[in-house]
RNA sequence: GCGCUUGUAGCUCAGCUGGAUAGAGCAUCGGCCUUCUAAGCCGAGGGUCGCAGGUUCGAGUCCUGCCAAGCGUGCCA
């Protein structure tokens, strides 16, 4: 309808540019809302105080002529000028209606589009280091990456969505050798923990399977493993070195084979719970990018002479630097440490080239708020390689801090007690758990109250949605028992019927979905969608509790119904595009 | 210090990219179940949109400066 309305109103700028009203040469920007106000119609557009300065009119002499010079549409049926200088449209309630046979055909393919078609695009979320299970702070990235993919694939995108797996560096030297020291409590070795070891109780159980698969084939005497290493943080030293020792110190006595075995058991066990995790979240993938792959590839030597030849690199108190701060960074970063060993930086470098190098016409990466100082650097890269950085979009998303009811939870990462995404799961259950995570704006630091999302009764935002649609399922159910078959034809032949003004209203609230869709996906917003469901969802209890459906009339009986099964649609639509479950009973 | 994000009703948040009288939910108060699920509905109260300027027909929304909160400012990832 809004496409419809702009369409009429280009017509009649046209119009006053023949007739010389309007110089030939404005463009007219303008918007079409829906007014908020019935008084103000349906539609209302601002273009006769746009364009009024340009004119040199003032806005509702202009918006006059702009009335007189529109064509005559049938769905219009009438104009009005207003306040400053709004037009104000009203739609002819025959041409509302039509939605309603709309939604039927459609079906679960209502309100998808072609906007994105031909456009692929790349969505990489969550990431997390595979070094222990997912925290409810990677919940929130989950879930907001996941719907905003699944919106974008809705608008027509061709999406791909991917997981930087970082299984090379050091952090997952430190998980290597956290679990093989748990193994070798496990074999009755006496050894001081460090207090920069991962400290998780998922180390112990890996490290348990080891023992229990392998016996004692990994194990050394403690006394070599502590031999010469500087001491850690407790007694007076550093918890950096002494965990470097530490790790040199295991692949030396284990040899490179053992220890990778130790890697790999650690990088599979804990990746494969991150998988299911996320799974059973609702979220998937098209790729696990591996960061070992990239970097056995050469990608990241590559991505380095690269930016070498283009002269951005520097040597530097040993190592090198990435000129980055000649293009817009604060400082200038360094992607080969004095060791030699390359930086996570360089790696993400190369990553992004990668991505580049794919073709998408969107590349999209979604990070914890923690990160966004790392985004100039990156966009400075890909300026250096000579990319398009306005290719790159990187959403960011806060931290959820979880309460329950006044009650802070705290959680903490070194002494492993955080609150794992699996455990909130099991405590509100997927569907709570998603709503609330995408109920907000991504921006918005979060307060996630796990009493709220458990809470059965009536201040939980979740059931208001699923409850509006086990009633709709609920009146067919009673269709059912008295046996009074569903006119399909009837009821479209009879939608005139529905002049009430919580049908009016109910209608045009399911008129407006396709646009919430599309504007939910281009900006990346997926609250805008929950509040839409929850819109829709008022709109139905409230025309529940003041009409009756199942009527005597079969006339208005079954333009009724099909009204309440389009709703019913719509929901389905939304939800199955929240991953949140649609119950037919509750 | 600098940078990013946020600041709207007692609380948690929307506000359609600058539009008309700033809206929901929760909480508080008052009503509605002998007919389709009361996890619902109807009504009431509650606001200096952090503060101060500016831009214009028009600002919660844009620009500047303050104030406050969170985060960042590693040869960690």
């Amino acid at each position: 309808m809004k496409q419809k309305l702009e369409a009429l109103i280009l017509q009649a700028i046209d119009v006053l540019k023949k007739d010389g009203i309007l110089d030939g040469g404005v463009s007219p920007k303008f918007t079409i809302e829906h007014a908020r106000d019935a008084q103000h119609g349906d539609f209302a557009t601002n273009i006769a105080m746009m364009l009024a300065k340009p004119a040199k009119s003032n806005p509702r002499a202009l918006a006059e002529k702009i009335v007189a010079a529109l064509p005559v549409d049938s769905a219009v049926a009438r104009v009005e000028i207003a306040g400053p200088g709004f037009i104000n449209f009203f739609i002819d309630p025959n041409a509302q209606y039509q939605i309603v046979q709309k939604i039927h055909d459609d079906g679960s393919q209502f309100g998808l589009s072609r906007t994105g078609a031909g456009q692929r695009v790349q969505v990489e979320f969550v990431s997390a280091n595979p070094t222990g299970p997912l925290h409810v702070g990677h919940g929130r990235g989950a879930a907001y990456g996941s719907v905003v993919a699944d919106l974008l694939e809705a608008a027509g995108f061709e999406v791909h969505r991917e997981y930087y797996v970082n299984d090379a560096g050091r952090q997952m030297d430190i998980l290597a050798t956290s679990i093989w020291l748990r193994y070798l409590e496990e074999c009755g070795e006496i050894i001081p923990f460090p207090v920069n070891g991962y400290r998780g109780e998922y180390i112990r159980e890996i490290a348990a399977e080891i023992h229990k698969a392998s016996g004692n084939e990994y194990r050394r005497p403690a006394e070599l493993l502590i031999e010469n290493i500087p001491v850690d943080e407790p007694q007076g030293g550093d918890k950096e070195t002494h965990i470097d020792a530490l790790i040199e110190r295991a692949k030396t006595l284990l040899g490179s084979g053992l220890y990778q075995d130790i890697f790999q058991v650690g990088l599979k066990t804990i990746l494969q719970d991150i998988k299911d995790d996320l799974a059973e979240f609702g979220v998937n993938y098209q790729e696990w990018f591996s960061e070992r792959m990239l970097m056995e590839s050469g990608a990241v030597d590559e991505a380095l002479n690269r930016l070498q030849q283009a002269g951005y690199l520097y040597e530097k108190d040993g190592a090198t630097w990435f000129a980055s701060s000649r293009l817009g960074d604060e400082k200038d970063r360094v992607v080969v440490r004095e060791n030699g060993q390359g930086t996570y930086f360089a790696s993400d470098i190369a990553y992004h080239m990668n991505k580049l190098h794919r073709g998408y016409d969107r590349i999209i990466n979604i990070w914890g708020a923690d990160h966004h100082g790392y985004i100039p650097r990156v966009k400075a890269a890909m300026q250096a390689l000579g990319a398009d950085e306005s290719k790159l979009t990187v959403l960011l998303v806060q931290f959820a801090v979880l309460y329950r009811g006044e009650e802070k939870v705290q959680m903490s990462t070194r002494s492993g007690e955080f609150v794992t995404l699996r455990q909130l799961r099991n405590e509100v259950g997927k569907d709570a758990a998603r709503f609330f995570y995408v109920m907000r704006r991504s921006e918005q630091h979060m307060d996630f109250d796990l009493k709220l999302a458990t809470s059965r009764t009536n201040e939980n935002p979740v059931y208001y949605v699923q409850y509006a649609y086990a009633r709709i399922c609920s009146v067919f159910r009673q269709l059912d028992e008295k046996n009074w078959a569903r006119d399909l034809l009837e009821g479209m032949k009879h939608l005139p019927l529905l002049k009430e003004e919580h049908e009016l209203n109910l209608i045009g609230t399911l008129a407006r979905y396709p646009e919430v869709l599309e504007r939910s996906a281009l900006n990346y917003e997926p609250h805008q969608l929950i509040h839409y469901l929850r819109d829709l969802a008022t709109d139905f209890h409230t025309y529940y509790n003041a009409h009756q459906f199942l009527v005597d009339d079969p006339a208005l009986r079954n333009a009724r119904l099909n009204l309440i099964s389009a709703a019913k649609q719509v929901m389905a639509n939304g939800l199955e595009l929240l991953k949140i479950n649609a119950p037919e009973v509750m």
